[in-house]
DNA sequence: GTTCTAAGTTCAGTGCCCGAACGATTAGCC
DNA sequence: GGCTAATCGTTCGGGCACTGAACTTAGAAC
């Protein structure tokens, strides 16, 4: 929670303010909750929950879901949940080739997502700009169609961000540098105080997995995604830890084998040389590594067809690039101890091949896998985990701390 | 803050505890303070300070010193600081051949350091926690000779820590395994409620030099201390991230050369094996590598006499560790984004030789070094520095967060 | 229909912060 | 020396948020 870390002073709006989240993470974990079971739950009074309940159902956060079913006498509660028409986050994803937009109302679930094809890489920065800025204003009619209000934007960029300022310092694979996107996705749709978020792109699908993902429970792992470039996103405490900048999880670049193949970088043997995807399927003999490359997905299709077939060039590719993923991984997971690996992007499709030799490395290389094993899964989003993230972000936001949201829907 | 991941209710209590924390604050980063300048930098009432204050000098936490020396006109304010008689933090070192005790005072005033040398890997587990206790019980009486009370122990120990529960997992160069320090320390010297830490040496090196190093404003930083083994400790926003279990910093195993030596982890060109002490010395020709170690110290001594002397062979070795620590670090600085690296055990007493290496592969390996190149600094606190972060620790805690301490001093 | 149990609301009580007013202390100036 | 202005620290009434207990509402069991 923001109020805490930030040293200002706690007077009784602080007091309303925490609990207010309280509520709300109780109701979020339990959904259908009543107000007595909150109560119970949280410790506060039963009269302070009502309170609160009435003024985050009032703000159009939760919503009564009607009398419980429950066995046993005595009255029934009232269930409590996230309200779907409340506030909806807007994500938008600036892909290399594609820019992708999606609304996503408290529960989690994905309204009007729309994926518009385009190189990124070819125009202009302004030019681009120019398509996110349509691409948001239709999908605020998108929302505004459905009835429903926008909590915020939340935008998903292939590059690194600075945490402190939203400020895009490079971008690789879209050739941008130092864009203030923040500020220019602000300007371009005058969106007044509403907030924006700015972050990257593999940030963004590791958080994803963690609010919207398959695996229950899961708090604490490191989210791989295999992309053009490798990227990692790493969470602890169900919160994802980007470094002092923000520039964290750039695990494309850890050494390997010194001795390996030269990478774009200057040194030799990065993991995204013997792991990325483009050396995958190389290796494997689905692309000749010449001329362009054709839709990365095709290819995919085309590798996991061989794999499925028990082809020997390319279950030795991935076992080769599982073995230098291992040994990548292992280095970060021994600096920061996480106990789960969550396979994502094209890895994803590939865990069940990558797994045994991966596995294989970080049984062997992390010091704490001795006592207690390092979990590997795969993700369990598609391609359109970094847009729910991006969207399901600013919902975060709004349900970690709901009182600045409340305040600017109630009067006072 | 602890009140706040915690999901507990709030109430006017926490309130105070949280203005409390913050006021103490001020007075630390602002020695010599008045209420009113407390008042101005908190943003909180005079009279909420001025409440707050006197129950902090109460405690013994704070002391008045006098009115403040300070030209214009107007009523001098009385100065505030913490208070040398205040509690004191109890450090303990388990060192593989020294027991170390001390005790540090508000101020980070070290008083009553006690090193006793003897070799704790070859005595059981049971009779190195027997000296221990012993040393724990002289360090008390120091204490209490001086007059002042202990605000808790900090033990630090050359192991994998558990932090959730203080178990002492692994400690490889001593030889324990699953050893619960923490319960030990507390049966064996009956402490009562007295908090007892538990954590990594070069964990709390990595403290000490935040609290009490010699360089001001360094808030985020990976500490990179070459002993035996290579530790790592990571400070981001002045906190010590030890990722989820506590097992976090073990760098010393992440791969530099997969073809280079073979390390006793199984794996071949570990970073210990080719940046440790041991290899530095022999690759120096200090060491023969034969027969049991001399004290490391008198072998640093040489190593440093012949590098002042620009002894070819010492310094393209430590200049090869410089290159190798250098890959190493890049990886987890690219993982986790710091932008600082404080070398510290040995490493301080080479930092001068092993920067320039270091340093060009920081600048070439790490992402954000092209528009912000990592620093790197020398440790300033010597040996000590691992009973100085223990120590500092329990009195950090109390400082965070001091209604829990001031709970057990005050009546109510 | 009565009784029992649980949910949710109302209300007086308490703790804490805040702003304003007030007493205390000091430098500058006539 | 006495007056003024500025600053520090304390005192006091007011308001806000949580609490516990009493009360109302609602449903099930007998």
């Amino acid at each position: 929670m923001a109020l805490v870390n930030q040293p200002r002073p706690a007077g009784q709006h602080t007091v309303r303010r925490h609990n207010s989240a309280l509520v709300l993470g109780a109701v979020v974990e339990s959904p259908g909750m009543s107000r007595a079971g909150v109560a119970a739950r949280t410790g506060l009074a039963k009269a302070t929950v009502s309170s609160l309940v009435d003024r985050l159902v009032a703000a159009g956060l939760l919503a009564e879901t009607g009398p419980q079913a429950r066995s046993g006498r005595g009255r029934r509660g009232t269930g409590l949940s996230l309200s779907p028409s409340g506030p909806h986050g807007l994500g938008v994803e600036i892909g290399v080739d594609y820019l992708a937009t999606c609304l996503v109302d408290l529960t989690g679930e994905v309204h009007a997502l729309r994926i518009r094809p385009g190189d990124n890489r070819a125009a202009s920065v302004a030019r681009v700009l120019a398509r996110v800025t349509r691409a948001v204003r239709t999908a605020f009619a998108d929302a505004q169609r459905r009835g429903v209000p926008v909590g915020g934007v939340g935008v998903a960029v292939p590059g690194l961000v600075e945490a402190a300022t939203g400020l895009l310092r490079v971008a690789p694979n879209l050739g941008w540098r130092d864009v203030d996107v923040r500020a220019e996705v602000r300007r371009r749709l005058g969106l007044g105080d509403l907030p924006v978020l700015v972050g990257n792109e593999a940030d963004f699908a590791a958080l994803a997995e963690l609010w919207c993902g398959g695996h229950p429970d899961l708090r604490d792992f490191l989210h791989v995604s295999g992309e053009i470039g490798i990227g990692a996103g790493l969470v602890v405490d169900g919160t994802l830890f980007r470094g002092v900048r923000g520039f964290g999880g750039e695990i494309g670049h850890v050494c390997v084998d010194p001795v390996g193949p030269e990478c774009a970088c200057g040194a030799r043997g990065c993991l995204e040389r013997l792991a990325g995807q483009e050396w995958i399927l190389r290796a494997a003999g689905v692309w000749d590594g010449v001329g362009p490359l054709r839709p990365p997905a095709a290819l995919l299709d085309e590798l996991v067809d061989r794999l499925t077939a028990e082809d020997g060039r390319a279950l030795r590719a991935v076992r080769g690039a599982g073995r230098s993923l291992g040994i990548g991984v292992s280095a970060v997971l021994n600096a920061v101890d996480v106990p789960t690996v969550v396979l994502g992007g094209s890895y994803a499709r590939l865990e069940r091949w990558l797994r045994p030799s991966l596995q294989n490395e970080l049984d062997r290389r992390v010091v704490s896998a001795a006592w207690s094993r390092v979990e590997v899964l795969g993700a369990t989003l598609g391609t359109e985990a970094a847009v729910r993230g991006a969207a399901g972000a600013v919902l975060h936001e709004i349900i970690i701390d709901p009182d600045p949201y409340v305040s600017t829907v109630l009067p006072g």
